[in-house]
DNA sequence: CATACTATGATAGTAACACTATTATATTTG
DNA sequence: CAAATATAATAGTGTTACTATCATAGTATG
């Protein structure tokens, strides 16, 4: 999958940035550096000015491209999901068995990202972790309603969206197929935060456990089996 | 519950505030009106300053009581779930059946909170929407380790706790009781939140589907049967 | 080759925020 | 009545989150 990655460009609404970040150096760096910073700092003491010494460039240069910290946060975590919607369609495309498929999807979108691999100027498994613990922020807002119509978290609803497709597909019957979804895909997410920092309000230790956990509560929540 | 509960005083842990605000009128009023504002403009734009142009008093009146606004955050939060903790324990107390038990007990933490009754300076509803909106920010910090060996965050994973114990109860060889208490707890906020502002993802639109949810996922998961 | 355009940098400035410190005043309590 | 305590008032500091303006370097175009 490396070098396919490689010359896709993932397209991110427009309206989140100035000037597209993946169109110049200097955009490429913003995105390279907030990445290693946000992770190192945490987002609220994340700043531009301060991003602007590490890469040696100007706080006013990098309000060319994003209006404020919360719209890069948009950005990276729209990147993220992007990505991860792509590994998801890529992964389970060719699968024709409707079971054997969402089985591949939860363990897509569950698995631990533990190495960088594809893209140049972006670190996979910090963005991973940063999304583990400032995507809540991106829409626990008072603009949220305003920011979702003009359509900044489309890339995660569509990938919600597929994954609830494959839970019908596998149970037509059942009625909460989105909801079962957005409770995996957050879900997710919570646990790899309780791993790290409330141990005893998870059982998920091993890498493989948050994907055993949910495909063992989506089969028996569709009451199918799980074979192999 | 009502009278049982106005004569009870939730005890924080002391390390989160620096003046006990219950012991005085000021500090109720800032309990009471810090609740109303962070409801109203959310967590980011409320200011100790604000807060007392609201009630009248000074910011450094204020500061005699929290350190800061996340500590306040912290007290509210706790305060919540001690609250949740207790109806929890209230209602499920006299329950001999463990499965009857474990169903009181999903009715209890995934509920809908539709009237304010119980506390005089503490607005339960605006309460809840504010946890719902805000509890995942008292957390996602890089001082979350740190906050939870001071005890910041006990009162939470005792009802955690409780909820797993309940399911162990039920489901001796389940493999991840803890988890499935924590994806409880945090899902159904998230539940809330989504049929607030993402329709499209959730099922959940009326009042009680919610705890349907959460009933059918958790009963199908531990393989028991649901009946009334 | 001149010039026009674009990207970036440098500098300055503002309002608000998140406090800390000090002093004054009002209220309660012994 | 004095002492202790709670609250209020005021001032001040460093940082944040920008906005505005001007300078400069590099590139494209005619």
């Amino acid at each position: 999958m490396d070098r396919l990655l490689q010359s896709i460009k993932l397209e991110i609404n427009e309206k989140i940035y100035l000037k597209d970040p993946q169109s110049s150096d200097l955009g490429k760096k913003i995105l390279e550096h907030s990445i290693i910073m946000i992770h190192e700092v945490g987002f609220e003491d994340f700043t531009f000015k301060k991003l602007g010494v590490q890469i040696g460039s100007n706080e006013s240069s990098i309000y060319r491209y994003f209006e404020n910290k919360h719209k890069l946060l948009l950005y990276l975590t729209s990147w993220y999901w992007g990505w991860m919607e792509y590994q998801l369609v890529f992964s389970t495309n060719s699968i024709q068995d409707n079971v054997r498929k969402l089985k591949k999807a939860i363990e897509i979108t569950t698995r631990e990202i533990e190495v960088d691999t594809s893209f140049l100027y972006i670190n996979e498994v910090l963005l991973t972790k940063i999304v583990i613990n400032e995507y809540s922020k991106s829409y626990l807002t008072k603009e949220v309603d305003k920011e979702n119509k003009e359509g900044y978290f489309v890339i995660y609803k569509r990938l919600a969206d597929r994954l609830s497709e494959m839970i019908k597909m596998v149970s037509p019957e059942y009625s909460f197929p989105t909801s079962l979804a957005s409770t995996l895909l957050e879900g997710s997410l919570h646990q790899y935060f309780l791993r790290d920092h409330f141990t005893s309000l998870t059982e998920c230790k091993k890498s493989n456990s948050v994907t055993l956990y949910f495909t063992d509560l989506v089969f028996n929540t569709l009451k199918i089996q799980n074979n192999g």
